[in-house]
DNA sequence: TTGCTCCTCACGTCACGTGAGGTGGC
DNA sequence: TTGCTCCTCACGTCACGTGAGGTGGC
């Protein structure tokens, strides 16, 4: 369990904060937007958020649309985008001086991503059926009383056996060394 | 583009050997799981994947049980299970004496996996859908000869403002600032 | 004034990637 | 014998996490 370096119990409400148009804290900002303290300085770091404007004391203030890019930014993230890949797509518009070739380019390179995601939803799905498929089948071993078969790897056993050639993950999970 | 230290001109074909039932190198293992040496031996010193006999000149042997495993131990990592994670399952068996109390234990843990698969699907099929929307905005851009406003951050453009409103990547990757 | 929030280093972590320099095996 | 494959360190990388020690703001 990880800690986040922001208090969960914060005396102000974030979300009355965040469209009452005044200016956010780093705090707030990393509230509305689930992620901590250190990726948003992380982020303005790497030149993925803008240098913030600061209070006297150095503090950062940042405006809604600072929130919707910090938003947009931990999307992509999550959907596993690198850095260096959203650093790129941030960047085919100034690579231009024409609209026409710079939406080409944006719309080709989406296109290899959604490739990717496709890719990737697939492997998703795959596993998930088969922790779907190993739930049922261990399902079956939920009323085994035989402990002696079972110390010795459930050598034997006709329910693993029928079990394991229907769901790979049986074989690490159940049946695996090490 | 990552260079794989494994060759790719292999003078053997790996398929073959595979189901050859001859002992696999360390690189056809790696090879016909679609990995490199270095996870294979990274997996090994983690513990995740057995100490595998050796040559007399030290060199790694697997059988086809220790590609099934490894194959296994790749797709979990590619949805996204830490390594850590994975042992937690792994480790599951042996922790218990009776197979009902196991079984109970594991598919109340892949339970949980398949409750966090989900949330990762729905946030791929998000932005997967959203990429696609961009890619339908941005095409009414590809005749676009506006140029002296593309520059201007194609301010007070109609096409865009209807898109923007339409997808909030479009507002990071064409009109972002940084 | 109190205490929570924020500040800047700076080292740690996870899952490998990437050489360096040396040896094995068909 | 040649050259491809494998070996063991060991440092590098990516995207942050996690203190330490100090100051700001309602």
């Amino acid at each position: 369990m990880p800690k986040r370096q922001s208090s969960a119990k914060s005396s102000r409400p974030v979300a009355r904060r965040v469209d009452s148009g005044a200016p956010l804290t780093i705090g707030e900002l990393a509230a509305a937007s689930g992620t901590t303290l250190r990726t948003v300085r992380f982020y303005e770091e790497e030149g993925l958020l803008s240098t913030s404007p600061r209070t006297e004391g150095r503090h950062r203030r940042y405006d809604s649309a600072e929130l919707s890019r910090l938003r947009a930014l931990l999307e992509l993230r999550s959907a596993g985008l690198s850095l260096e890949q959203i650093r790129a797509l941030m960047g085919v518009r100034s690579r231009h001086v024409r609209g026409s070739s710079a939406s080409r380019e944006l719309g080709e390179a989406l296109g290899a991503q959604i490739e990717v995601l496709q890719t990737r939803l697939k492997v998703l799905r795959r596993v998930k059926g088969e922790f779907e498929v190993a739930q049922e089948r261990l399902s079956e071993c939920a009323d085994c009383h035989d402990d002696a078969r079972y110390v010795r790897q459930c050598e034997g056993c006709e329910t693993l056996l029928r079990s394991r050639a229907k769901s790979p993950f049986l074989r690490l999970l159940w049946s695996g060394k090490p």
